[in-house]
DNA sequence: ATGGTGACTTGGC
DNA sequence: TGCCAAGCCACCA
């Protein structure tokens, strides 16, 4: 596999961050989320809630990965309601049965937990 | 080398 | 509830 920035894997064949954060993203069931720190913990890298944002913001429009369930910790999409990834966010997890009130979503209620 | 930035989080009022 | 300051860490100019 080839990280965002089109590099080769390392040498030592060990996963990337990348990687690692796109195969515990997979995992997310559909009509659940995750935060972002809580996308890097499953992953195995601790601390790495701003660089989870930054590898979402990279991804590929046509990824088929659910970067839609990753919302932040105050139970809100982090992208502004008035851009149009954040108005689909939205509208995807809408479709998933996930509820918002008042641009909120709750996490007792959807937050995944494995 | 170095300081600014950001799809973040946490603790304290 | 909500706002703020710190802490955090990869990326970039």
């Amino acid at each position: 596999m080839e990280n965002i920035r089109g590099e080769e894997p390392q040498p030592d064949h060990q996963p990337s961050i990348e990687q690692k954060i796109y195969i515990a993203l997979a995992a997310i069931p559909q009509g659940k989320v995750v935060t972002y720190g809580q996308l890097g913990d499953l992953a195995g890298v601790p601390r790495a809630a701003r660089q989870v944002g930054y590898i979402l913001r990279n991804l590929p429009t046509e990824t088929t990965l659910p970067w839609h369930r990753v919302i932040n910790a105050a139970g809100k999409i982090s992208l502004g309601p008035d851009t149009d990834s954040g108005i689909r966010q939205r509208a995807l997890l809408q479709e998933e049965g996930v509820v918002f009130n008042n641009g909120r979503i709750s996490l007792k209620q959807f937050r995944w937990q494995p």
